[in-house]
DNA sequence: CTTAGCACTCATTAAGAGAGAGTGCTAACA
DNA sequence: TGTTAGCACTCTCTCTTAATGAGTGCTAAG
């Protein structure tokens, strides 16, 4: 059933009463403070249908009525197409420019604007770099039968892990080793870093030169292992405590049950990859899966490479959130993140030989 | 004044139930549960008296009683001598492991080790690098004008900045810098990257090579900016949320306040520094210089690389907290940090040269 | 269809009455 | 002189009751 233009905007008008004060909302308050021209009681039998078509409910009888998840779903979707990048736009494109160089910092950085801006908890996830390729290949001296492994992608993403080695690797080699491993995997996606890939270079190799290096295999193998941990993505929180702010967790348990999960990364990480890789995503209360997140919202935008999404940026709130400022926050962050990830971090080799 | 035996045994009975139930303590508890073979009422005299010296507090005329600041200090002072190393020692060293290859991984995982293991919110600071030595440099091409810059100190500590410079650099150099700079740069203490040693190397290299490098002066700027910026560490966290778990932030507010001063890093990095750098140092409630946190403890542990203090680890919690387990528990673990530090990442060239 | 009026519901608040825990003091006892 | 039993007293906590007030649903009139 479709509703009155009437009804829309007596449900707009408690959706917006009850995101600002968090209290039910009584049809006296609408009818007066929103100018609506209709007395209380016709207000009230709107109301009452609004709440049979399942928009509103009853905390108990005496009180005022609340918007269902259904409402704010009602209610999101409108602003998802009406709502435009905020007016802090510029602000956030300077601060987000402070870190530009160090990707991880870059994504920590937008998850702290996010929850500064906004007041609630927010999270970024750091780049899923699997159709990256690989550009350069450094291998740096620490120890005797230490080293380290820099890995740099045509997209300009730093990676580096430290080896240690079963026995020492001559210092004078790391140069020629990198550079041997550069040109061969130069190209290479790092999804692709397998073992048949593997042993075909390793072959390769020994045939240029029989005894080039018996370290060489054990370094392929690391180098391997590695590569397939790039799937690990990090998950970066800011203002966790944010959630403290509102009265739906003045409840310590409450509050305690939630934060323990967002501070969770692995259930919270779960609960993230059920959001839909669109531009900007809203879970609404039960749209999510797990038990403790279902009386919260959680908004989400991805941030791409080259058209490929490879991360995810949002915050979590009660389902009694800001919605429209949200809205327009997550979609500012996410145009500038994808901008200056753009600028920065482009695919440079590729963009030049493929298009 | 000196406690007699008695009332010294009465205020450590009436700690230890204070730490473990959270409840002001009667008179009847004390002389009933804890054997003391003495009757209620001798208790409550002893208790008047260590009122007077100011152990203990009413909360109102008809509760039990509460120990002051004072008699923790008391109680810890005592721990402290006594506590020996927890029986957990191995399982924490095995956990500690797992994350041996990169400092700041290793550091990551102590916090969390702590906060699983005593139910605390713990941090950890990533170690300060003033006074280690370089070893390595290496210059990582990244793009045109973008370069990494891998630092390896003596003591194996890995960091690495990206570099946006001017102009494009040539690929092909970097080797040649790198290892020019390694051989000028080995050896010389972090801290020491100073204008005039950055002036007497660009002399010196370019008395050898009229034009070596007209980058070679804009890297060594970028170089010794980035070494000053190794004094800020990094702080940890985990468990915040145990927190809420503690009677004495049911309240909301009161934990909120809490939580916003330990996650703001700044405010909380303030507070670290008032810790003296003892292996194991405890400052108690009012002891604390700031006002949010003048009801919580905050015990610290040092670790030390060669024999210099260059990171803390540690918890904070309600000023009833169990100091036993607590001071076991970050002993065992800063044990095995600077046992596994040691061993891996010790300064090699010094331990040569100097010892 | 709209609205004024009114009875009704239910949460929230305040006040009052016990109950219970624990103390301080006194007096008796070893 | 130190210890203990006994008892009055204090103060918190909980439960009950009553009053308040916000808000609804229904009815009847406009």
């Amino acid at each position: 059933m479709e509703l009155s233009e009437r009804k829309l905007k007596i449900l707009r008008a408690i959706i917006s009463s009850y995101i600002q004060e968090g209290e039910a909302v009584g049809s006296r308050t609408i009818s007066k403070k929103h100018n609506m021209g209709i007395s209380s009681a016709t207000v009230r039998n709107e109301m009452s249908d609004l709440e049979e078509l399942g928009y509103l409910i009853q905390p108990h009888t005496s009180a005022g009525r609340v918007p269902t998840d259904k409402a704010y779903r009602l209610y999101v979707n409108g602003l998802l197409k009406s709502t435009s990048v905020s007016k802090y736009s510029e602000q956030i494109n300077r601060i987000l420019q402070e870190e530009i160089n160090e990707m991880n910092s870059f994504i920590k950085n937008s998850a702290r604007i996010l929850s500064n801006f906004t007041h609630y908890t927010s999270f970024a996830m750091t780049p899923q770099l699997r159709e990256s390729r690989l550009k350069h290949i450094q291998l740096v001296p620490v120890s005797d039968n230490k080293i380290l492994l820099v890995i740099v992608t045509e997209n300009n993403i730093i990676k580096n892990v430290v080896f240690k080695m079963s026995s020492p690797i001559p210092h004078d080699q790391l140069n020629r080793i990198s550079n041997l491993l550069t040109v061969k995997l130069s190209g290479v996606k790092l999804s692709m870093l397998n073992r048949e890939l593997q042993n075909e270079i390793l072959r390769e190799i020994h045939s240029i030169r029989e005894s080039f290096d018996e370290k060489l295999d054990e370094l392929m193998v690391l180098l391997m292992n590695t590569a397939n941990q790039y799937e690990k993505v990090e998950l970066y929180y800011d203002g966790l405590t944010n959630i403290l702010n509102y009265p739906e967790y003045s409840d310590t348990n409450k509050a305690k049950e939630l934060l323990s999960f967002v501070e969770d990364r692995e259930s919270f990480t779960k609960a993230l990859l059920n959001v839909e890789g669109k531009d900007l995503s809203i879970l609404i209360g039960k749209e999510n899966e797990f038990e403790q997140i279902k009386e919260c919202s959680i908004v989400t935008a991805t941030y791409k490479l080259n058209g490929i999404i490879i991360g995810k940026v949002g915050l979590i709130g009660p389902t009694r959130m800001d919605y429209k400022n949200v809205i327009s926050m997550v979609k500012s962050l996410s145009f500038n993140i994808n901008k200056l990830i753009n600028e920065n971090y482009t695919d440079t080799k590729r963009s030049e030989t493929d298009g």
